[in-house]
DNA sequence: CCCCTATCTGGAACCGGTTACACATTTAGT
DNA sequence: ACTAAATGTGTAACCGGTTCCAGATAGGGG
């Protein structure tokens, strides 16, 4: 059906063999023979057929990517600086959405190492490590970590005690802390640092669980200032359930930042949209999956990589959930 | 490297089409073979490799999806429907982000092609559509439309006249439109619409250009209550400039909704997450993309399909940025 | 002018599946 | 019991590239 190497090889007069060297840039050809196929090339717009290199050669030019779930406004993000930096090198993305659950991720696991993907992006739980350990092509952690994998993540440590700090620094006395799943690992981590921050100062902790989703985080924020009547500052655990908690404090006639501050964790898009705009820690998504591109392409490369674990810097958004410092 | 087929043959004792035969059910095998075979998979973990499959059956279980940014949470909506639907089926998705650029819808095209894909899913504009033409492969338009290609889509038309008659309903009297880009027909469409609906009605009506990004959007709302400083009804051209404009009416100091109402366009999730609450045109996206995904798997299972255009319903979600009906 | 090497090219095998076909063995019908 | 049809299995070719290898030609040095 489609044009094969062959019916370039019998355009240009040369066998099949020669215009794939051409094409590779392998071996030797005639400067004249090598015009030739490639204006053969041209005539008949030939594509070669990747799947038939991917056979031989035993290595594609796709990559795997597995998140939990794209509809999390952090995932595209992330998906975006993979694909963008991948996509300069000439390779392609597979994407499968597990919703963290361990038997979506090793069926897409599973079908992508069948495509022969030369890699892959995961950002799957620590507990689920086992599927990841053993491949024998490069596997690259993203957002999350698991030992002995290389990973790209941000500064969960610092976030949690930034946003601690800041909340401090601005005057809140009364803190709730809105812990995500504890399951989630970067989440949890940047909960224990907040808390260990929070603790070390004179002021009241409370914490309240909630889901990270759009669904569930209404919900989970209901009755905040209910249980919490005299609450005057909140970390929450991703920008999503601040957006939340920021609706309930209207809806409880509660001015935003003068009687509550709220700081988020994030840094998503809709942060300076909201009204107040949303103070937030900031994760470098977009440059964490550049770079977790960059790095599944060195490793497919079988360049020698001196780290394996690449720790980006989270920092501070002031927008006006929080009082002016200084003020 | 990894197991293959012969070693199963081997393991089994029999030939390597007699696997082939039992892992697809075709041709005759009998029981007790069978049995040896399924047996020796099980023991090899043997997963056949989909590229040797898919070069020698010209078809791999692979579909190509375009779309225009996965960072606008439109989409990834879109995107999850079509991927949940696709995976039951045992097929997977490849992704690329085109950013409405010709240049690289094309050049995702062409490789998902060279990777043998056999379907495409795409939202691209209909000034691209000669791309997309003459594919031997089935391709379903998805938000978008382009002549005689099959197209899932909301209904545009009368989402611009339900958000019209509703703000007309609701009493506003000068109403300004932000339209989005011409160029992205459904927009311009759910524009046209609206404007019609409203010059049939005795009301001042304004129109404002506005990109459909976060980064845009704040930029060009901006000066919009200084320019009309007596509007008191907005119909934006999505939600995430409708929230810009909530933004901005509460920065100038006015109610939402009692000073202004507003309305925005389709339903994404944090419409229900900020404060006000947003009014809205619903689109199903992940209804949108699931249907997309199904049309796509009937069209490579050569079934024949009557309709080529599938429009879904749009809906009125009143929360808290219009004022209450009947009030 | 000869030999050695560098350059150039095609044939054939290979990657890991699938399937047309040939051949062998059952099963069934009369 | 004898043939015809149904069942069961292996061999080999094929999908469309890549690469090893052998053979051919050209170029250079002595």
């Amino acid at each position: 059906m489609a044009i094969t190497i062959r019916d370039v090889a019998k355009e240009a007069g040369v066998s099949a063999a020669t215009v794939s060297r051409v094409l590779n840039n392998s071996g030797y050809a005639h400067e004249d023979t090598r015009k030739a196929v490639l204006d053969a090339i041209q005539k008949l717009n030939y594509k070669p057929n990747e799947v038939a290199r991917s056979l031989f050669k035993q290595k594609s030019k796709l990559i795997g990517l597995i998140l939990p779930d794209i509809t999390n406004p952090f995932f595209p993000a992330l998906a975006r600086g993979v694909e963008d930096h991948l996509r300069e090198e000439g390779y392609r993305l597979i994407i499968g959405n597990s919703d963290e659950q361990l038997k979506q991720e090793i069926d897409y696991l599973d079908t992508f190492i069948q495509h022969n993907v030369v890699g892959i992006i995961a950002s799957v739980n620590e507990a689920h490590s086992d599927m990841l350990k053993d491949l024998k092509i490069p596997v690259v952690m993203l957002d999350r970590t698991i030992e002995n994998l290389p990973a790209v993540y941000a500064d969960q440590f610092e976030g949690g005690k930034l946003a601690a700090e800041k909340i401090l620094e601005l005057g809140s006395k009364e803190i709730t802390i809105i812990r995500g799943p504890v399951e989630v690992r970067p989440v949890y981590e940047r909960f224990v640092s907040s808390f260990q921050t929070l603790r070390q100062a004179a002021v009241k902790i409370n914490v309240l669980d909630s889901e990270l989703t759009f669904q569930g985080a209404s919900k989970s924020v209901k009755m905040l200032f209910d249980a919490y009547p005299n609450t005057d500052g909140i970390l929450a655990c991703n920008d999503i359930v601040a957006v939340a908690v920021m609706n309930e404090a209207q809806r409880a006639g509660r001015k935003v930042p003068e009687d509550v501050q709220i700081i988020g964790y994030d840094d998503i898009s809709i942060c300076e949209l909201v009204y107040p705009g949303l103070s937030t820690i900031r994760q470098p998504a977009y440059e964490m999956g550049a770079k977790a591109a960059e790095i599944i392409i060195k490793k497919v490369n079988r360049e020698i990589l001196p780290y394996i674990h690449c720790k980006l810097p989270v920092q501070f958004i002031e927008r006006e959930s929080t009082r002016k410092v200084g003020k």
